[in-house]
DNA sequence: GAATTAACTCTACAAATGTAGAATAAAAAA
DNA sequence: TTTTTTATTCTACATTTGTAGAGTTAATTC
């Protein structure tokens, strides 16, 4: 099951403090903050979900994510890239490069980033 | 406004076809189809939402995508960037290049792109 | 220890989404 | 021209999502 918006938002906030408690969720947020109970919904239903999990203290609790950023991240690029690019992922980074404006510093990085999985591949 | 799920995949037919008939929609869904309701619904609300127009033909319409694929994607590449990778769109190329396993063929073609950007770049 | 606060659960409710039946109208087939 | 098919609109309804009030309980502060 996917996570809605506003529970990627929360998960984003976990992801970035590792764990937290409802306080420091709260104070995450940007004003105008949402309601603690608002908060508190969205965790339940992650929880439900699976997606994240938490450590009693007391009267609280600490959350922490239980997938890691860069497997959610996958599984929605891979979608995108399936949904729009029918499964070539090389047409997607054809267009991405393309179309998303990197700096020449940042296409320089890119390129060094294939050279070594180019390398990779070839052992 | 955005597309949901089910509606970016009329969008994706539409796309594919640049322009259709209820029916050839119907035809381009995989078993079990939906029922034509369903998918008059959809059409109907992204007419609203003005992704779809469309010209009448005696008691049917030819309908036809408003905005272009490319266009639609880059929003949504856009967004997961800003999303999870704080805009950095770099650091979401590398991310990619790293996860997603591109063959080393598509990777040399992905080398090639990006040098012909860089040369756009240095002009 | 009484009052305040923080975190949680329960309940609720409006909007968006996925899905489709019933009714209608027009076109095509018999 | 009667019947059948097709496309559309209207209505409907369950689920998911965004948001939060009310109430409860435990911890903290006076």
């Amino acid at each position: 099951m996917q996570l809605s918006n506003a529970e990627e938002q929360v998960m984003e906030h976990l992801w970035k403090m590792e764990k937290a408690f409802m306080k420091d969720l709260l104070e995450a947020y940007p004003e105008p903050k949402p309601a603690t109970t608002t908060v508190a919904t969205l965790l339940k239903r992650m929880i439900d979900k699976k997606f994240v999990a938490y450590n009693e203290f007391g009267n609280s609790r600490e959350y922490y994510p239980l997938v890691k950023k860069s497997d959610y991240f996958s599984k929605h690029v891979n979608g995108l890239i399936k949904n729009f690019f029918d499964n070539s992922a090389s047409q997607f980074a054809s267009f991405f490069t393309t179309e998303t404006n990197l700096s020449e510093k940042e296409l320089e990085e890119l390129k060094k980033i294939i050279d070594v999985q180019l390398q990779k591949k070839k052992k």
